[in-house]
DNA sequence: CGCCCACATAACCGAACGGTTATCGGGCCC
DNA sequence: GGGCCCGATAACCGTTCGGTTATGTGGGCG
């Protein structure tokens, strides 16, 4: 299987004719045939097969000719992705969870970047079971969220980086404002409005939902923890939960007040993870020692702004529904 | 650039050493070295550079280690993909956009499968800008949704296959469900209630949104259309945009009204989109046919269940935040 | 029937690929 | 300063790749 070869089946593909692709390429007829001939060969399938028509793709072919554009187009990115980078900063590509990524992660990695000279760094939203993805397909240099688990023989590591406390958040008009000790039972029939983690069972929010049986139609989705502690206390109703120390930061915490569930305050960690097995890039350590330091817990509960998280949402995707 | 030096470009740069790598591939240490040395002459940049302590990447290499981690994976996937795709039914990728993906494609599609015989069709839900980088990868044959713009000289051909009335749906008990006659700018202040689909300013749910003005925290997202609707049936409060023959079948439907909202009921087409300027896969005019069929018609109109859809969401991802 | 069109195959060729062994060169460390 | 470790380079070699021209082969179609 070669680059080139890739190449002439997916034009072939397209245009449904080797006297076509041979034209397009500007080489002659055979050129093209045995390039195909070649990657049948070494797929074990003939890939297109004549019709009166033209060319047709067989079943495999189908699966393969998308995979096959996908490399074309890596190909042309990578040199892309030189021409740009020449003389171009060190990079760190972090991604983290919702919760973190919104309200925590801009402050710190600016401050981070601020502090290490001439260093890009890119920050992107996912799911806690993407991380692990983007991490091995080295997308993603570190990543900032729950404990990752170590599933199989993977090799991400996870060390814990900053603790923290969740909280349930409610309107001060909420009818268990009052209450001094409410069990988490007693939660299950209000509406949960919660950052896009919440909907990760593998984060402690998601979880947290799931153990107390809150029905699918009472959570409420928001772009971000602030937007649901500002829903939360709009409408007067509903809890949100919300990371202690963040919460005291937001604008709405004037009007919000913590439930006292039981349990609650929920002590977690954050952890920062990366791939273990292989040489760490000396970047991701830095980051990894500055996110313990005094310096760093300061620029968190400061700052806002900072380097800006996005999902983690591109134009084109790998693999498809499989 | 080969796949075999982009192989060992990527172990180089996990595993810091040449060595180690000659070691892990079991090969001459040398053999390695000018695999190195022929990606970087062919790439432009050193990609890795001696230090004391190992290799380090340079900015372009590690920009281009992603991009050749995912080439060297896509390279085993497509070996995969043509074992287990031996003598296996033909396929047809369909995209559709949220409402149409859950309420309607479903049933459509496995109408489509019984009548074609021996064919595999999957489904896959992406928003609207999505949709045309999905057929440019060919990660999708085809997809059903809004008009796609024609935009710059991309080869997208858009053919309208059904016609749909959007209305405004609301609880028995709404405040306005008695107006005989409501201005649109009075719906500004309301909760909508969405699928995904009406974030997505491309599509007219997204747009009648932002024309009006809805303010971002009075609109709640709900995974389909379906539980929107069950949700502005409950709250007795609320608006939700619905397709009017799709909303009759709803379980909700008894329990909601629609809003005489000026324009409405709103008439829209549905699409069916395909790259064009290629040969286009007997299957995907044999899609295009049956869905102008009034056995299509019928199909949706009757029968739920059918193949499942699912966000569009694979495990992987090709290009990074840019 | 035989022509024609389009893909496949054959035979050939230069260049690149992928591998070897041997040698050079530049930092670290004793 | 002298080893020593590790990567780069040199010289060499067989195989594959990507291309050519010439020659099958097989299915519509006049």
């Amino acid at each position: 299987m070669t680059l080139t070869q890739l190449k002439v089946f997916v034009l072939v593909a397209r245009l449904g004719s080797v006297k076509g692709a041979a034209a397009a390429l500007g080489v002659s007829e055979p050129a093209v045939s045995q390039a195909l001939t070649a990657l049948r060969q070494s797929l074990g399938d003939q890939l297109l097969t004549r019709t009166p028509t033209g060319m047709e793709l067989t079943a495999a072919g189908q699966r393969v000719v998308g995979i096959a554009s996908q490399m074309v187009h890596l190909s042309d990115e990578a040199e892309a992705a030189v021409r740009q980078s020449q003389g171009a900063p060190e990079l760190i590509r972090v991604v983290a969870t919702s919760t973190i990524g919104h309200a925590a992660a801009p402050a710190l990695l600016q401050a981070f970047a601020a502090r290490s000279g001439k260093v890009e760094v890119t920050l992107g939203i996912a799911a806690t079971d993407e991380i692990a993805a983007l991490l091995h397909e080295r997308l993603a240099d570190v990543a900032l969220g729950p404990e990752l688990p170590t599933a199989r023989n993977d090799r991400i590591s996870s060390d814990p980086v900053m603790r923290y406390r969740l909280v349930i958040a409610a309107a001060h008009t909420h009818h268990l404002a009052a209450s001094t000790n409410v069990a988490p039972r007693q939660l299950r029939d209000e509406v949960w409005m919660v950052d896009p983690e919440g909907t990760d069972v593998r984060s402690p929010v998601g979880q947290l939902v799931q153990r107390i049986g809150v029905p699918a139609q009472h959570v409420r989705v928001f772009p971000n923890q602030s937007a649901a502690c500002a829903a939360a206390a709009a409408e007067g109703a509903g809890v949100a939960p919300a990371v202690e120390h963040l919460l005291r930061r937001d604008p709405a915490h004037a009007s919000l007040t913590k439930l006292a569930v039981a349990d609650f305050p929920l002590e977690r960690l954050w952890y920062v993870s990366a791939l273990s097995g292989e040489r760490r890039q000396p970047l991701v350590s830095k980051l990894q020692r500055f996110l313990t330091t005094p310096e760093a817990m300061h620029a968190m509960h400061s700052g806002d702004g900072g380097v800006p998280a996005q999902r983690f949402k591109p134009p084109v995707y790998v693999t498809i529904w499989s």
